[in-house]
DNA sequence: GTCTATAATTCGATAGAC
DNA sequence: GTCTATCGAATTATAGAC
């Protein structure tokens, strides 16, 4: 792998681990194996590695997700299997957790993927609740868009109740409790209109 | 108001913003318009000082959340309200944007208040839903343990989704979809029972 | 492309005067 | 209690040799 690459992934991981304000140059390099000089060769400055490493992320995971919502099965199903992917709770999600920076937020090249990636992702999870809906999975009253909102705020939510009781536990109860909701919901409603 | 508290509010300020790794000496100063000799005076160090912030945040918030949890009303319109609270979504929580920080999860004493907080609301919001199953608001089928995790897990990720759009948008979906889920929930298990 | 040298600034803290 | 002086290390680069 070439170097311009290894340090790309270098900041990946730092952000993750660290975030952009906790992520030194040098921390970028040493982890690259990669000297001073080679790293400003390759990108202008700081700020312009971690828009590359954080462009790269967003569509990793996207493209990730993607392969979740085009299972084929029932909606609902793609849904809950989204919801019960394996995730490592503990390390919390790598492109959430950039939205913590003040760096990211007030750097619009920086927030750009971040925003992009969210707004995505909603997008499909709305239309597949659609599509649910059109089979009967779930309730007509229900607003795909909100519920898009909410699905994807549970998952960032259960990575923040983790890291807080440094244990799975509220991560996994968290997921349980959306999917319970999920599936039993609306039957009100339907029940209702016999 | 004294040296000493000043620099509490000022290091609780800045943690909220910038978190720990991102919070210098120096600012937490210049915020609290106290010296270097001040500040290490009342303090021991920058973790000595982060740790009564963090502590006093907590604190702050859970007791503000104690006051939602016990007006009198329905258990379900107790959730509802604690959920649909005027909070500034852009901003963030300020005790569960701490988790993202690898210093503060990484020692224990720094760790703790944030543990302690969220383990207490979910107690308190899983008595909630308790209430509302013996009351009918709820199926009794619903774990009350996983469903408080999922409304905790619903507001941080809502603010996650927030700061990621620079939008209240997303905060304000995923609240109304989770209200939504839970007012309509149940149903169908509750009809078949007759 | 990669390396080393240099540099201004900040970080996190200590020492000691007042 | 608060202040200024000082400190070694790290940060975020730039310059220039190879």
């Amino acid at each position: 792998m070439d170097t311009r690459e290894r340090l790309i992934e270098s900041a990946q991981a730092l952000l993750w681990e660290r975030g952009y304000v906790g992520m030194s140059p040098k921390a970028i390099q040493d982890r690259a194996s990669a000297g001073q000089g080679s790293m400003y060769h390759h990108f202008e400055n700081k700020a312009a590695l971690a828009s590359t490493a954080i462009a790269r992320s967003a569509e990793q995971l996207y493209a990730s997700a993607r392969k979740e919502f085009t299972q084929p099965c029932s909606a609902l199903d793609r849904i809950v299997a989204y919801l019960n992917r394996e995730r490592d709770a503990l390390r919390g999600c790598r492109v959430g957790r950039l939205t913590q920076d003040p760096e990211i937020i007030a750097d619009p090249q920086l927030r750009q993927p971040v925003q992009e990636m969210f707004a995505k992702l909603t997008q499909e999870l709305a239309s597949l609740i659609v599509e649910g809906q059109k089979a009967g999975e779930f309730s007509a009253e229900m607003n795909p868009e909100d519920t898009a909102s909410t699905i994807l705020a549970v998952l960032q939510g259960a990575y923040v109740l983790a890291r807080a009781a440094n244990s799975t536990e509220p991560y996994d109860r968290a997921i349980a409790g959306a999917i319970s909701l999920l599936k039993h919901q609306g039957g009100v409603k339907r029940a209702s209109r016999k």
